[in-house]
DNA sequence: TAGCTTTACGACAACTCGTCGGAAGGACCT
DNA sequence: AGGTCCTTCCGACGAGTTGTCGTAAAGCTA
């Protein structure tokens, strides 16, 4: 399913979830803005309402305060998100895209080395 | 530098100008929108200017009708946005991103072949 | 009860995107 | 010259998104 896309400031609360597991609002805000002033609750609670209503975030309301958890990896978004580039651009292909970023030489030698061993095993390993 | 992205109706242009190499406003309303009401005119005169102002697009005005041609190719407009994409989730590796699309199995094992050859050629290939 | 924290939600400004409409100018024909 | 087309140029608008703010309601703790 097309998978919506995530804006700068989602973006930064699901790297903190990324990292963490399990927050609550409080935690993610101190962690968003050092400085919190009071108004600041309200931007991270809509923040996270809206995460959740796209089926990013996960909230546990079994207790008073609420305890959020990412609901999709970043491997996972980082796939949907890649696919779709592909699907918008490439007709589903990754093939062009990789050959571009080589030829630009935004590949190291080590990450092609990288890549092939992620293919090989591919190739070999599949149930 | 961060090439910005295009919005779904700038594609459509882009798309036809990565085919065509260099057309008219006109040849752009008739193909983009087949029964050409006339205020439409505008509206691909609009999208125009956004891209020329983005850069995506270059105008030739030497001629009262302007000639406009894709700045960018299609390939790298695609590699520019898979590097984004990379640098923006996974700290600019590809190599989780991959991983992800061969265990979900969106990469078909032909496209796995097609890939690794690219890679190969990479590995040897390089000037 | 008073005070603090948290949730829920309405509202807003800024921005993007796609579209519309109309002003201005040039080319051409009669 | 006048009229008609076609084109460029640009202001504007409605819808949607994003980040933010403010505040009402609810719940705990003391």
């Amino acid at each position: 399913m097309g998978t919506s896309s995530l804006a700068n400031s989602e973006l930064a609360v699901m790297e903190l979830l990324w990292d963490k597991e399990r927050m609550t609002a409080r935690d993610l805000r101190e962690a968003l803005y050092p400085n919190s002033t009071k108004t600041q609750h309200g931007t991270v609670q809509r923040l996270l309402q809206r995460l959740e209503d796209k089926g990013f975030v996960e909230r546990d309301r079994s207790l008073p305060v609420h305890l959020f958890a990412a609901r999709i990896g970043r491997e996972e978004y980082a796939g949907s998100q890649l696919e779709a580039l592909t699907e918008k651009l490439t007709g589903g292909s990754l093939a062009p895209l990789l050959t571009q970023l080589i030829e630009d030489r935004k590949i190291s030698a080590q990450e092609i080395r990288r890549l092939r061993q992620i293919l090989d095993d591919a190739k070999g390993g599949r149930s």
